[in-house]
DNA sequence: AGAAGGACCTGCACGC
DNA sequence: TGCGTGCAGGTCCTTC
């Protein structure tokens, strides 16, 4: 489920292989993925040339020049390049050919919370809603963001529109890293334990940007644009790991749920 | 405004 | 073996 250093990998790799590269052609597989803009706009970016890929939250960003593709990964999204010999596979649902024979390729099984979005400035769409990115909010900022909020922190932390870029895992990590356990509602929790978790999210999410992002042993592996990265490369604390001894104190993570997430969490180093 | 909960979607791990 | 069931979860939408 890729999440902030998933979807910054797989920006980085996808800018320094295409940046530059001409649009040749563009394949919308199944219409219902685009949901902003319209099927037929998407043939006018042929002939523009890439600027640039980034990320922002957890979306990727094409910059084809006054046009922004927009991709939402969501649950099980891929993007990937590949040889145009190369068959698709399943759910294949978008391809953006490149000068070069280079195919962009967007697939996702499950198509929960993704989709393409076509859009004239990355003031709109999804991106619009979105808050600082996690990665560089600063820590006045963040506390700022959750003064008076009455929902548990973790729900807080999964909301994009207070921060963008930290789901399940990297919220379960962080949160584990801070002492804080995720049920504890966001208002009650000292400034000082706060710029604690400011500091945490910063830090675990550096670190798994740094290892390539997360892969876990699901059905849907995260794996870089070009299928190198396929293998378990951050080693979580407590995401995935309950009923597990904690690597800290040794006693038996419990698991709960909040904002409709499985949470894992420590019951003695989270208070 | 902010919070809470449901819908969406598919593949896989289960249990019988 | 072969079915049915439950589970995973990010975002958007509706309701309160």
């Amino acid at each position: 489920m890729p999440e902030l250093p998933e979807a910054e990998t797989i920006a980085r790799a996808l800018h320094a292989d295409l940046a530059g590269k001409r649009v040749v052609r563009v394949r919308l597989l199944r219409r219902d993925v685009l949901k902003t803009g319209r099927p037929g706009q998407l043939a006018a970016l042929t002939g523009r040339r890439l600027a640039r890929v980034f990320r922002r939250g957890k979306a990727v960003v094409f910059d084809l020049s006054d046009r922004f593709l927009v991709i939402q990964l969501g649950m099980s999204g891929r993007v990937y390049l590949d040889s145009p010999r190369v068959p698709f596979v399943p759910h294949t649902h978008l391809v953006v050919s490149f000068a070069g024979a280079l195919e962009l390729r967007y697939a996702n099984t499950r198509r929960i919370a993704s989709g393409v979005h076509l859009l004239g400035s990355i003031d709109q769409g999804p991106l619009a809603r979105l808050g600082p990115d996690a990665d560089t909010i600063d820590p006045d900022e963040f506390l700022r963001r959750l003064a008076g909020r009455v929902s548990p922190i973790k729900a807080c932390l999964l909301n994009q529109a207070i921060l963008a870029g930290v789901g399940n895992i990297y919220a379960d990590e962080s949160l584990f890293r801070a002492g804080i356990r995720p049920t504890r509602r966001a208002n009650r929790i000292p400034k000082a334990k706060l710029a604690r978790l400011h500091q945490a999210i910063q830090s675990v999410l550096a670190e798994a940007v740094r290892a390539g992002g997360s892969t876990l042993g699901d059905a849907t592996p995260f794996a870089g644009p070009r299928g190198e990265m396929g293998y378990f490369t951050h080693v979580h604390q407590v995401y995935g790991r309950y009923g597990e001894p904690c690597r800290v104190c040794g006693c038996s993570l419990r698991r709960t749920l909040v904002a409709g997430r499985t949470t894992t969490y420590c019951p003695r180093c989270q208070r």
